[in-house]
DNA sequence: CGTGTTTGACCAGCGC
DNA sequence: GCGCTGGTCAAACACG
């Protein structure tokens, strides 16, 4: 089954129909607002997932950007930024900051988070049952999440990364389960949900939770002076994630000095450090900002986690 | 044999 | 307290 998948990003990625073009590649930032398909209780699931309850129509306008398609290739992406609880989302939003965010005290402790399969799992011999002496007079900490629409037939989409997945469940009201995937690497408790939007069943969202400790296993970390052909990737890894949109789209707004929205996530959601307890998607934004703007080759070369594992060279080669 | 998926059961949080 | 739901575990299974 994984195996089919994987053949078929290797499809999305290079055949001639996903980059056939469409009319227009809609992106929304980063609230979870930008779910445009949210309109009904069925999708609110995921959003109470991702910790946001305020669905206003007008911000929704707000953060929607729609871009004339250039080389589009078919895939709609909606990035959005989670990290912040409810009640930091309510702050004021300024038009043209990036609202969004905001500190989010959820899940950047440097207290260890008692979750239950990390450290967890080597004490697990014993029953589950006696076990799990999880959380005591503490909610239940998370690292922070971030999540992406992605127009896609497969489910899984291929990141760089190797996940295994760990459960499935399904979502209530949606015919779409949930698939619960984490990355293999050891000591890498980086989580994903991968489910598919009841409202417009050809839109995946994928959310990340936690931050990768390590470089993609799956890609070699790619010459970006052209090693990839246009021809096509030499690793499936190299999956076409839509961040190369949010990329461009960036870039124009840098050119029109319109202070953008962290879309820092979209093209890194993990790869950026974020571990202090001041993180927001504003500093996220300016930390990548410094990165990518300093120094755009090396910058990305270096340590993009997914963006570099997402974003495929001859696109990065691009920009 | 190693790796990954499937799936039922379990657990915690939350609302009532 | 109870029921619902999301999230996780782990045994069984599949596959190369």
């Amino acid at each position: 089954m994984e195996r089919k998948e994987a053949v078929k990003v290797e499809n999305f990625v290079g055949s001639p129909t996903f980059s056939s073009t469409t009319d227009h590649v809609q992106t929304s930032y980063p609230f979870v607002q930008g779910f445009d398909f949210v309109d009904d209780k069925s999708s609110l699931g995921f959003m109470e997932l991702l910790g946001v309850q305020d669905f206003s129509p007008s911000l929704l306008d707000m953060i929607q950007v729609q871009i004339p398609s250039v080389q589009t290739p078919n895939v709609q992406v909606v990035t959005e930024v989670v990290e912040s609880p409810p009640e930091v989302l309510n702050q004021p939003a300024t038009p043209n900051s990036s609202t969004i965010s905001s500190a989010s005290s959820e899940g950047l402790n440097d207290e260890p988070v008692n979750k239950g399969a990390d450290n967890e799992v080597e004490e697990q011999g014993k029953t589950k049952k006696e076990s799990k002496p999880k959380k005591t007079n503490q909610k239940r900490q998370r690292e922070p999440r971030f999540a992406f629409m992605t127009k896609s037939e497969v489910d899984h989409l291929e990141d760089g990364y190797r996940w295994r997945k760990y459960g499935q469940k399904a979502v209530k009201n949606s015919p779409f389960p949930r698939s619960y995937y984490r990355c293999t690497t050891a000591s890498c408790n980086v989580k994903k949900r991968v489910e598919r939007s009841f409202s417009d069943p050809s839109v995946v969202v994928t959310t990340y939770e936690g931050q990768h400790t390590h470089p993609s296993p799956v890609m070699p970390r790619p010459n970006f002076t052209g090693s990839a052909s246009d021809s096509g990737f030499s690793s499936p890894a190299a999956f076409a994630m839509p961040m190369q949109r949010t990329l461009s789209l960036y870039q124009q707004h840098q050119i029109q000095q319109q202070p953008p929205f962290p879309l820092v996530n979209s093209f890194s959601p993990l790869g950026l450090s974020c571990n202090g307890s001041s993180t927001n998607a504003a500093s996220y934004l300016q930390q990548y900002e410094k990165r990518f703007y300093t120094s755009p080759g090396s910058a990305l070369l270096k340590d993009h986690g997914l963006l570099q594992d997402l974003v495929p060279s001859h696109m990065l080669k691009e920009e």
